[in-house]
DNA sequence: TTGTATGCGTTATCAA
DNA sequence: TTGATAACGCATACAA
């Protein structure tokens, strides 16, 4: 049963003869020209209804799709917009980019997505790609990025935003949320339930101004409350469930041991929570563990996790009309700062 | 701090001007022909060294990047291949395009990614759009969609690899995994446990032949093993985790209760195992649960989940490879059946 | 080895 | 309201 199926292919598939029938064909069959019918497809009201009627039987008839090359190069836009994200690996980015994209394509446009593999180099590559596609517009995520990608941008005045973070800037248009403060907030959480022993296990912070944010506003909250954060143990990750098992195996043989984990991310904190209970430890009782993010695996797990709740789909939608406005040209574009907030679940609790 | 920041751009960005250079501005630059650099880019060989690194010199300074709907309509093909998947909210399909794409990078050829939210007429929109972008080939999920879609393909000669599934076929290249015997190998594992009373979750099996083909691989079994397939009690679920809590809870009010609950998808074995866990319930010493996929959360999950093992990366790897081997046309196609099977851990027991 | 010239499918300008 | 026709950026057949 299991093996290969050679086969013969019945038609010569290389063969680049697409019969796709083109505008030419359609104004042909129809009796009009193919002024005519570009106008039926792209400003129906310049055209009287009969041979409008007449016209999209054909383009009906003949399945006939517009060729996106020649469209492009006669009209000097696509319709497009792209963007680069660090990985499609990740829940993280796929809710909020689900809503950028209906948001875009309620108005017409498509999406075109590229991934980074959390790296400048590849992430240039990649928005290249994207431009020589024609893009009209871009959406990156985070601010940390070489000089040149900039430089690049803006000789080709490709319009962008940048989101999954904020920063108040007349320059650049940001739609997102604040990471520092937000990781500030959840790090208070922890110190008003009486923990003076915090680590944290955080994302990559190289090139990754989410994931250093982060750390900064874990130290912010602990230098507030009189604790030292530049000595707080820091653990690196990427963000997968086996890395936060093994950081916080890593945390775990700190002296004083922790008694409060604090996760740059839902995945890292749940391997952490997998890795505590394996060695027989109680979450909260022994160890209290927070993530961030809140994505559905944070609610489902086993204690439920306290985790800092991000507006994904919202931001995403800002995103779209934010970067729709700036492509639209008619009104002033505005950065937006989105809020967040933490969701207390069981993981976290006073020490004992 | 929160808030809005209206800015007035300081460029017009909506005027259209990409100030992106052409072949044109290369060449006169350069002081040869359009069709030289044209050359020095597509087929180094046939240009002189010197004039070569002076092309590629200037190419570099202006950062030109070739347009590429000049180029699709110049050469009539694209070197874009096309995938729609159900969806990118869910880590199923993650791990095989990301795979499925870096094999393609290789060959020098681009993916583009579309979602069809498990509607078939999206999808079928998703792939005009892709079409009329010009890709030279496509990867569709499962073999279950209208006939108009693959009549629209034939009719424009698209080649296209369907995966995640496999049937043996002699006009359509398959690269997948049976489901059907995949899903009956693991309800086998069940019931050789001594299960007798067994129901399933199931994904939605309308328009999605994985979904259905694992309920007919584990009616198979049941039926088999002189157990009545038909009667078995199944409850489709979209796949996340509250579903597969919903869709759990329905079960265990059956009587009498099943002792193993076999899941069309890791996702729902998670959700159900929390909820039979949050209902007091011992996995596996109260009820058995298995999934299906194998993703990284199976092996994080407290018990560790039994379930089938789907290769994943193998599998999008050989899916690039036959497509491009396709659009080559110098040799003859393999449609390819990638062998599964199942992983014990702790969630699957003989029942008390 | 290099240059000239043509055409790919579409939009947009101008006339009719 | 419609039709001719000139771009758009590039690859390529052909000529030099």
């Amino acid at each position: 049963m299991l093996g290969f199926y050679p086969i013969t292919a019945v038609r010569p598939l290389h063969v680049k003869n697409r019969f796709a029938p083109t505008l030419h064909d359609v104004a042909r069959r129809a009796g009009v020209s193919t002024a005519t019918v570009s106008r039926v497809l792209n400003d129906p009201a310049l055209v009287t209804e009969s041979t409008r009627e007449l016209v999209l039987g054909i383009v009906e008839e003949l399945g006939y799709t517009p060729h996106f090359g020649g469209r492009a190069l006669a009209s000097n836009r696509s319709n497009t917009i792209g963007a680069v994200i660090p990985t499609m690996d990740n829940a993280i980015f796929a809710r909020g980019l689900q809503a950028f994209q209906e948001t875009l394509a309620d108005a017409g446009v498509t999406l075109l997505v590229a991934s980074s593999g959390y790296d400048d180099e590849r992430e240039f590559e990649q928005i290249r790609a994207l431009v020589s596609r024609g893009i009209d517009g871009l959406m990156l995520i985070g601010a940390a990025r070489p000089k040149e990608t900039y430089t690049f941008l803006d000789r080709r005045s490709i319009p962008y935003v940048l989101t999954w973070n904020f920063r108040s800037n007349r320059d650049i248009c940001f739609v997102g949320f604040n990471n520092r403060t937000a990781a500030k907030d959840i790090a208070r959480a922890v110190i008003e339930r009486g923990h003076r022993h915090i680590a944290m296990i955080a994302g990559i912070t190289a090139s990754n101004d989410r994931a250093s944010d982060r750390v900064d506003g874990v130290r912010d909250a602990l230098d507030e409350a009189g604790l030292s954060g530049r000595d707080m143990p820091v653990v690196e990750a990427v963000y997968s469930l086996v890395e936060g098992r093994h950081a916080c195996a890593t945390l775990l043989e700190r002296r004083p041991r922790p008694t409060a984990l604090i996760c740059g991310n839902d995945v890292l904190a749940v391997g952490a929570i997998t890795l505590a209970k394996s060695r027989g430890m109680r979450v909260p009782g022994d160890i209290s563990i927070t993530g961030f993010d809140d994505i559905e695996l944070a609610e489902a797990v086993e204690p439920g996790l306290t985790t800092v709740h991000v507006p994904h789909r919202r931001m995403g939608k800002a995103a779209a009309t934010a970067l729709l406005s700036i492509l639209d040209g008619t009104t002033d574009w505005q950065g937006i700062e989105l809020e967040t907030r933490v969701v207390m679940r069981e993981s976290l609790a006073a020490p004992s």
